[in-house]
DNA sequence: TCAATTACCTATTGACTTGGTAGGTAAATA
DNA sequence: TATTTACCTACCAAGTCAATAGGTAATTGA
């Protein structure tokens, strides 16, 4: 289950991606549409800054913005930097000791298609699919 | 991410497939057989029990068993029971209310289309598909 | 220079979930 | 009637989730 930390992240990558090339977009602006709290994305926000994906300047005139093009920033990046990893299992995921049942687990297979079959979905969705697609029907 | 509860259904109902023909297999041999702590077990195999999944009885010689044939269990209705929903948001789950943002949300649709991919994928998984395919090189 | 704006920082919180354990009672059989 | 087994209620420690509170530091425009 993605929480919304992850979700959150994403539709503020989604707001920045729409809004790239006006130069830096205050938090509050973004907090403002997606209707979400400032301070919670204030935590959200920090983790994308530290790695790398996008960057903050303060004072007047100051915000957020990208860092590349939305079409090099994969949803499966986003999500794992929020989620800490997109496996299923812990025993599939990167940091945890190797599990000593591993040579005889019946269901590890599974788990493990599992797991490239989601890392595959997300990774090839980009930030650019999101953009300038809103239902006009509303 | 799916929780040891999920994990130890999955297993325990892959053990008892294993014996399935050999009458009512007692809780404490599949616990043995699988490492798992009996007591914690107990809980999940109440869920397993009033889901109708399983049967057991009391007394000597009595324990657990399947009521169906191997081929007839999806692995998505047995995590389904433990986990609540394979949902990977909130939104899409079928107990929650609905999101007021569900038309104008751009990332609804993708959310959707890997809940699709998920269902899927573990709703073809039979539970006669991890029999007799243990590896024997250990 | 100074007030406004904005990012950035640390700490705290209440509710909930996870992964168990403890100590029984009820049912069935040899 | 002793043994085996399922079944039941209650409890627990640790961690996670989704925030909130209350600041400080940096930057800019007037």
């Amino acid at each position: 289950m993605i929480s919304t930390k992850g979700r959150y992240a994403l539709r503020m990558m989604i707001d920045l991606a729409e809004h790239s090339g006006q130069g830096y977009v205050p938090l509050k602006d973004i907090a403002e549409r997606q209707q979400i709290s400032k301070k919670y994305m204030e935590i959200i926000v920090k983790d994308l800054v530290s790695h790398k994906l996008i960057s903050g300047v303060s004072g007047k005139g100051g915000g957020y913005r990208l860092l590349k093009e939305p079409d090099e920033y994969s949803v499966g990046e986003i999500l794992e930097i929020m989620e800490g990893s997109l496996s299923p299992v812990a025993c599939l995921s990167c940091e945890s000791e190797p599990c000593p049942r591993s040579g005889t687990c019946r269901t590890l297979p599974m788990w493990s298609e599992f797991d490239t079959m989601t890392h595959d979905f997300f990774y090839n969705k980009k930030l650019s699919d999101f953009v300038g697609k809103q239902d006009r029907s509303l």
